[in-house]
DNA sequence: CGGCAGTCGCAAGTCCGCTGGCGTTAGGGT
DNA sequence: ACCCTAACGCCAGCGGACTTGCGACTGCCG
């Protein structure tokens, strides 16, 4: 997500400007939080022209999306505790405390909310880590753990939608006790 | 969600400012959309003005969730198919058709990015929602149909969750063949 | 090493969400 | 029928997102 410029000048002053302020994004929204982000702070700490930043990304949320995947592109920690049941679980809890971040919620936010051209990106990406999230699927299928037509996606969806679901609709972290009742019934449900 | 003033003129002016406003809004979010609603045309559209809006509402988030929930208050048709599979399915096809309605997806971000005091409507709100679709599963644990540990609000955040997560991260309308194949994950793990 | 295109800096301006002050009106209680 | 006050109309203004036009600069290419 950081480097592939148009065509013409891929080290020139272009690529630093770019760099600088999706520094100055994530900075931003880590020590200002995500409502309070102005274009116009961003600007300044990247020491950076406002107008520059509206030409390259045209709207504040085309670049808070920009930022916030480039800042998480690479961090993706797949579980292999041996089981599905503890690699579900691992999952689980490691959204469950990533969507309790503001960086976490801002990018979820930032994902659903998204329009235009952005959205494909956004398909893309996602596609990419549902994908890899389904190896611990393929992983029990081949183990013999659970039916060999489980959909590994359905699985993953199963799972991650309602962690969602109740960290956006209601505002709040969900607890173990939910994950594992959620994990308990997904584990029931593919065998 | 229609008719509590404060106290002091429940038939008065005020009632029929807010009438006019909740309906102005209503036909602005059906005919402009959700992202071309501004304040400025519903007051125009109400024959009111601007600023009684804002302080009735405070903001414009505000007034697109108090107009969405005030559209669709009395609309939550529980099935009664006779299987929890059936009523699963049909509960499952409704959401997602819901979901791809301009109003569906407006009245789940309000809800979603929805923050100050209205969250605790929204609780209240959601809550009542998902304890009525919770009936289908006690019917089902009644006629021994599942488990009687079953949790049914676990069953319908996991099936309703991924709903959402489609809708809202693939911006696309889940599919007969997902919603099919999550209603028999959640079957299978409700025995 | 000189030209040319792609970007950037800068200034001015539009649009909309939102606020505050002040005078006016309409409804309900007596 | 009268008064009292909450709610409204109106105006003036602030801040931030976003746009546009122009001149200056930077770096790749011949």
């Amino acid at each position: 997500m950081a480097d592939q410029e148009p065509r013409s000048r891929p080290g020139g002053r272009s690529a630093r400007v770019r760099r600088a302020v999706l520094e100055a994004s994530a900075k931003t929204i880590r020590d200002h939080g995500f409502e309070a982000f102005a274009i116009k702070d961003v600007a300044a700490e990247a020491g950076v022209h406002e107008t520059s930043i509206y030409r390259r990304w045209g709207t504040r949320e085309a670049l808070i999306l920009d930022a916030l995947l480039d800042d998480s592109a690479q961090n993706v920690p797949i579980p292999d505790t041996g089981s599905l049941r503890g690699d579900l679980t691992t999952l689980a809890n490691g959204l469950a405390d990533f969507l309790d971040t503001p960086h976490g919620r801002a990018l979820s936010l930032a994902l659903m909310t998204g329009t235009g051209r952005s959205v494909d990106g956004i398909r893309d990406y996602l596609g990419r880590r549902l994908s890899i999230a389904g190896e611990v699927v393929h992983r029990a299928v081949r183990r013999g753990e659970v039916s060999p037509t489980t959909d590994p996606i359905v699985v993953i969806e199963a799972l991650i939608g309602p962690l969602h679901f109740r960290a956006f609709m209601f505002h709040q972290k969900p607890d173990e006790a939910f994950v594992d009742r959620l994990v308990d019934l997904i584990i029931t449900g593919t065998r």
